[in-house]
DNA sequence: GGCCTTTGTCAACATTGATGACAAGCGTAA
DNA sequence: TTACGCTTGTCATCAATGTTGACAAAGGCC
């Protein structure tokens, strides 16, 4: 026998423990949230030693920030005509978790709003809303207030992700995606027209 | 010396106790959130030993969900003209905070959406928007997809509410609120009319 | 005075995030 | 090869957390 009797985890590159770490956080911390998750089920999950998972992230917070990242690139309908773009926002918005992309990242946003409580979570959370929905429609938005009706409109987007993501509103989540479209997008427009 | 120099407390009706447990319960949840408040910091706030909060309430999450309770009787404008209701109700909840017990609320509301990460918090604020935001306009509104209309208002305005007070968005706290309440409010209004 | 419920106190428990010491692998240079 | 140094994995440990149970003492009721 020598020193250690149990196996020894066979060495790897950096990048391999990294990533399947950062794959284990992602889909747990998706599921339950940042606080149900503990760094010894992660560290489990990806096969590793716990304390693994904060030499290769610094601590539990950021690994959090890092894998919630919401990577959308600016929704594209914002760049459209103006005519009828709250419903193309709205249905964009509606229709997200059917793409692979799309899903985590409102899974993402779902969770970042759900552990908010910290600061640098809620920093997060906030310069992404802004980048990805207000601040590409302050460009097109004519007529007075644009900036505050661009905001006004993040607020109402926020707003049906959480109700349908965080909140979990039944009464939505059963209903016909199409009048759900209909209807807030033609109220998301009336915030869009001057 | 008797068995304990300390000089114990002298004893209380468990009435007093527990109301001062909540408030300094209700202080710090409000503040800080969920996680970020310890049970020994309640305790040490309301002078008290940490296992009395325990005993008093049975654990941390329902002392939480007892503090953070939005008592709020149904928005009193939902009950009159629906010309006009839109912008009403948008100004009643962007003034909520000037009140006592408005601001109170929306604490407690940003708190539980913070904290909706468990489940139990997650089905206090569900059917809390139900009851305060969705159920009473259900029974005001005419024309088709009333039900799912109401909802989509208690979106908006939960999107309002989250954006102002648990994101912050910098751009709303410091817009002009009529401006807020007029634009806003007309959007509201869309969704109202049938 | 005895008895029982209520109120307060304290020590402990398991679990959490995080740290630091140490061992082992692997390449490079002398 | 040997020696050094950097990287990777393992473990023991720390302080802090929520929670529990045992125990002390106060006060009301017979």
């Amino acid at each position: 026998m020598s020193t250690r009797p149990s196996a020894a985890k066979p060495r790897q590159p950096a990048a391999v423990t990294r990533s399947a770490i950062f794959d284990a956080a992602r889909e747990l911390f998706g599921e339950a949230g940042f606080d149900a998750v503990g760094i010894r089920a992660v560290a489990a999950r990806a096969g590793v030693d716990a304390a693994l998972v904060i030499r290769h992230f610094g601590s539990k917070e950021r690994l959090f920030l890092e894998t919630m990242t919401v990577d959308l690139p600016a929704i594209q309908v914002m760049e459209g005509p103006l005519d009828g773009m709250g419903r193309a926002i709205v249905e964009h918005v509606v229709c997200l978790p059917s793409t692979r992309t799309g899903a985590l990242a409102v899974t993402a946003l779902a969770a970042l709003f759900r552990a908010s409580d910290r600061d640098e979570v809620r920093r997060t959370l906030r310069t992404t809303i802004d980048e990805v929905f207000a601040r590409p429609l302050v460009r097109r938005l004519t007529g007075g207030d644009a900036e505050v009706r661009a905001h006004l409109v993040a607020a109402q987007l926020g707003g049906l992700l959480t109700s349908m993501h965080v909140v979990r509103d039944p009464v939505l989540l059963a209903a016909d995606p199409q009048v759900v479209v209909a209807r807030y997008g033609d109220a998301v427009q009336r915030l869009i027209d001057p």
